[in-house]
DNA sequence: AGGACGGCGTTTTTT
DNA sequence: ACGCCGTCCT
């Protein structure tokens, strides 16, 4: 095939570096792409000229997102430039690209192609039962806890044998790194694996089975990874394993909007890039086409306050836009009415309200702004509540059919053996178990058994019975149905539509309703198998755009979205940041909350504006609360402070007293925090608030040998400066100039 | 089997 | 302050 004269038009209208990390095919490419550069863009238009040229089939690509949402934007942006041919590649999440990886090589790990994917809920369930078996206090050391551990461990690729159980300390009598080995084992008998699993049982087989890997690695010419920066290191092990063999891997990613670490992301993957990838080309995009020069002043001189960096100074060719807005208020109650006039007032001037959006650090703040929203009459919804998948009647449903599917998943047994019920009791529940366990069986096959024997009592009897027939009954209707067909039925047969038909509760008639919608659902797919499969890795909230609402939703939730006016409200120490992060992770949390903060302030395109009140309620107490130490790194030039209502004046308690004096430039005449909880001073102070030879933290400045910087800190004549190109220097103030 | 009561935790969340 | 979960009691 002959290349068109004129360049293609995915190739249209890409910036020079836009361009070459399209063009860059060969070898591994690292793209930092910041917020709002273009990224997707350069993305697909990557996809679209591996394909264009022929470099590749599309099932020899691998393209890598993280969520469902950015896997299906992905799709579709592809398709728009080329039409066809998307169809074969391999494009999806981590977790859906593993587990299709790992049904066809289950039985590598111990486990049969047609394991169950289990939820948190399941693991919790199942990890309960574990310390009751073992005899832990689950008071003193709650599943969640185990649970959390177990999947750090697996974010760290270590598989039981690899853990070390030191690194557990006391916690359950020094038995953590046990109760990972039998939970591993639980699941192995329960054919069944979690999310973690995916990843892990993918590495096992990689590196034990060195043909099949050899396979992958041949097959995936061309490797692409989104949202490098939330990488675990389990997923960056897979990553390099299959990547070795042709070595064209880009990755990309902004090590500033690494905001995951607390679950498990590695910001030193993308950091460590070009020592991982020798000979990596590394493109930096930063030309911004999405906020204003405020916006992106305020947002860079912020994050700039990060070391370790790989450092990027956003720019753009747009015109001046509004100065970001800094509101003080005297209690959470004003913040929200503030933010609703605001609201309000930009509605009556044009904006929509689909095209505004509140950010906040922690869910429980959403409530002042709803209650408001609803009294003012302002549409709003609220992103992030639960799920379809996680309503307890599609749980129930699901567990109905998982059960069908695959008869060793005892956690849906346990789930529906008494829903609706049947007069089966803990009782019964024991027996089952009790034979289950000496018997090596499942709980299907315990029950198929006990029904033979003599020790239940003749209503159980009768009801297990029953029970077991209907299922081989499904399980042979299994094959002949479509499988919503088989739903409907399994759904009727089962009393379960029955149960909230006759239930009186105002929830029971939105409970049908979602069961319809299920089966409906289920109409999408071939297989059963290829549903279940969707449920657990693919589905999530359809996002009901379409009406004019405000969003509410936290910054985690809002990381790539965009926004046309965006409040940020609460950045107030304790709360942004976050004391948790702080004590938890002390500098390192710090920093991710700033990246959070950039995160936030990156998302909007016309206007950002951020608030803090001197009183919040918490845990239904009314606390006093300081300015973030956020505001004070922002720069003045950009921000137009309302601070005037002197709601530190007299109202505020003694002690801490005027925290500021309106008269100055507000982020420099704020007081430092009062020491955390723990008495400790929080650790920038001090530094931020000294100031020498005319330089001050925020300041650009320009150095003869390491270029443009930032200054982060100032003691006496020493400056410490994050180079943009260089990194983190101290060096004397005589050796930069203003920049 | 279902309600009442007490205790605890209360940052962020995807798959 | 509040809500959720688990237990215990009827």
């Amino acid at each position: 095939m002959s290349l068109p004269l004129s360049p293609p038009a995915y190739l249209a209208d890409l910036n020079p570096p836009q361009r070459l990390a399209v063009e860059t095919l060969d070898g591994p490419v690292l793209v930092l792409a910041g917020a709002g550069t273009g990224k997707t863009r350069a993305l697909t238009a990557r996809l679209a000229h591996i394909l264009t040229l022929r470099r590749a089939f599309p099932s020899q690509i691998l393209a890598v997102t993280f969520t469902n949402k950015a896997a299906r934007e992905m799709r579709q942006r592809l398709e728009l430039l080329i039409g066809s041919a998307v169809e074969g590649i391999w494009l999806g999440t981590f977790h859906a690209l593993a587990a299709r990886i790992l049904r066809r090589h289950a039985e590598a790990v111990g486990l049969k192609s047609n394991f169950t994917i289990l939820d948190t809920d399941d693991q919790v369930r199942l990890i309960k039962q574990l310390l009751q078996a073992e005899n832990i206090d689950d008071r003193r050391w709650p599943a969640r806890a185990v649970l959390g551990a177990i999947e750090r461990w697996k974010d760290r690729g270590l598989t039981p044998d690899k853990v070390d159980p030191a690194e557990a300390g006391d916690f359950a009598g020094g038995r953590l790194a046990e109760l990972y080995r039998l939970y591993q084992a639980r699941l192995r008998v329960l054919n069944a694996a979690d999310f973690g699993d995916l990843l892990l049982h993918n590495l096992t087989i990689f590196l034990e089975q060195a043909t099949i890997l050899a396979d992958y690695q041949r097959k995936f010419r061309y490797l692409l990874v989104d949202e490098y920066q939330d990488t675990n290191v389990a997923q960056y092990l897979w990553l390099r394993l299959l990547a070795q063999q042709h070595r064209n891997i880009c990755c990309v990613g902004d090590d500033d909007q690494s905001i995951y670490g607390w679950r498990g992301a590695e910001v030193g993957n993308i950091l460590k890039f070009e020592q991982d990838f020798p000979g990596a080309v590394v493109i930096r995009l930063e030309q911004n086409y999405r906020s204003t020069p405020e916006i992106l002043a305020a947002s860079g001189h912020l994050i700039a306050h990060n070391r370790g960096r790989l450092g990027k100074t956003l720019w753009t060719a747009g015109a001046a836009g509004d100065k970001v807005k800094l509101k003080g208020v005297w209690d959470s109650e004003e913040e929200a009415r503030w933010v609703a006039d605001e609201i309000e007032s930009l509605q009556r001037r044009g904006t929509a309200l689909a095209q505004m959006a509140v950010l906040m650090r922690a869910g429980f703040q959403t409530r002042e702004f709803e209650e408001r929203f609803i009294n003012l009459g302002i549409p709003y919804r609220v992103i992030g509540g639960p799920r379809f998948y996680e309503r307890q009647e599609i749980r129930d449903a699901l567990a109905y059919l998982r059960l069908v599917h695959q008869s060793d998943d005892d956690l849906a047994f346990e789930r529906i053996v008494n829903v609706p019920r049947r007069g089966i009791g803990t009782a019964t529940l024991q027996l089952l178990h009790g034979l289950g366990r000496t018997a090596q069986v499942s709980l299907t096959e315990a029950a198929r058994r006990l029904v033979l024997g003599s020790e239940l009592k003749p209503a159980a009897r009768k009801a297990i019975g029953s029970l077991v027939r209907d299922f081989d009954r499904w399980r042979a209707e299994a094959g002949r149905l479509p499988h919503p067909e088989l739903a409907k039925i399994i759904l009727d047969e089962s009393g379960y539509t029955a149960m909230w038909q006759e239930d009186k509760s105002p929830e029971a008639p939105g409970r049908l309703e979602n069961l319809r919608e299920l089966v409906v659902a289920m109409a999408e797919f071939d297989t059963l198998a290829g549903f279940l499969d969707h449920v657990s890795l693919v589905m999530d909230n359809a996002a009901d755009a379409g009406s004019d609402q405000v969003s509410l939703m936290t910054l985690h939730g809002a990381k790539g979205l965009e926004f046309d006016v965006v409040f940020l409200p609460g950045w107030e120490e304790g709360l942004f940041p976050h004391q948790r992060a702080l004590d938890e992770s002390g500098e390192a949390g710090l920093e991710e909350e700033r990246r959070l903060a950039y995160v936030g302030l990156t998302r909007a395109r016309r206007r950002a504006a951020i608030s803090f009140a001197a009183n919040r309620r918490m845990y239904g107490q009314w606390q006093s609360a300081i300015p973030s130490r956020f505001i004070r790194e922002l720069p003045a030039g950009v921000i137009d402070a309302d601070l005037s209502r002197g709601m530190y004046g007299a109202g505020a308690p003694a002690g801490r007293g005027t925290a500021f004096d309106v008269e100055t430039v507000p982020f420099q005449g704020f007081r430092r925090p009062a020491p955390d909880s723990a008495g400790r001073s929080a650790p920038v102070e001090g530094q931020v608030l000294r100031k020498a030879g005319g330089f001050k933290p925020g300041d650009r400045v320009h150095h003869e040998k390491f270029g443009p910087g930032t200054i982060h800190a100032v003691e006496d004549n020493k400056l410490s400066i994050y180079f943009d190109q260089a990194g983190d220097k101290k060096v004397m103030d005589s050796f930069v100039r203003k920049a």
